[in-house]
DNA sequence: CTATATTAGCGAAAGGGTTCGCTATTGACG
DNA sequence: CGTCAATAGCGAACCCTTTCGCTAATATAG
């Protein structure tokens, strides 16, 4: 698995199209990327050869129009974009960003379930 | 207050030092930014102006050496860029980076505590 | 099959951040 | 004071990402 890798903001963006329809076309990524703002075609078409050539996606050219699947999971993203924010703006204190995070966002009474069920589990690390 | 503010990575290394340390020289932000690496004095000398022309940070000109001080505070900084780690990759969900965080990082026992109180505070609203 | 539209590829330029060399200013020391 | 060292300032170069125009290849319509 890729170590540090910090896809920028329109890779990013991309990625998130891709993890919720992978397989999608780069006219259908192009469209969900630049619902609102006005960007050329071209431009999409070419970060997704950047990004090819980064590895960050795949591209199955066997049909036509051409299909797009991201290769970096978005777990393994928020991974290795939830450790570089720690490391440089939480002194490397994950508990603290959750702290901010909890006190900050407004979790649902569900949410509130599931993360005392985490940390229950964690008390009891057995 | 700043809405969306993104220091970029050796601005976010400087303030850091300044975090720690206000009023810091030059030569001390320098000292602690490239303990390892080594970059030239000049470099961070004009960082120090990019970011004062930005109001990332202060000045004070009536001592010799000058010295320096950030104008965004931690907190400020450290919820900006939460809330677009939060956009981008959790799909605006505070709680799943919370999930994130809490499984992956390491909490000591004293920080499960702590945020057992900070649940058990979210769940009486009141 | 031909004409038209859509998709694909690529080089070059624009834009922003980072780096440094060079010069000017200020301070320390004899 | 005069000399040498450290601090401060600035333009230009450089690097990486993003943008687009132009051309080629492929699909679609008539």
């Amino acid at each position: 698995m890729r170590q540090n890798f910090e896809p920028t903001d329109v890779e990013l963006q991309i990625l998130g199209v891709l993890w919720r329809k992978p397989g999608a076309t780069a006219r259908a990524i192009h469209n969900a990327v630049h619902a609102q703002q006005d960007k050329n075609y071209s431009t999409t078409v070419k970060m997704l050869s950047v990004m090819l050539q980064k590895g960050l996606i795949r591209r199955d050219d066997t049909v036509r129009p051409q299909t797009f699947t991201a290769t970096v999971s978005r777990r393994t993203t928020q991974k290795s974009l939830v450790s570089k924010l720690v490391e440089r703006v939480f002194d490397g204190s994950a508990s603290s960003l959750v702290m901010h995070a909890l006190s900050s966002g407004k979790p649902t009474k569900e949410d509130i379930q599931e993360i005392r069920k985490l940390i229950e589990k964690l008390e009891q690390p057995k």
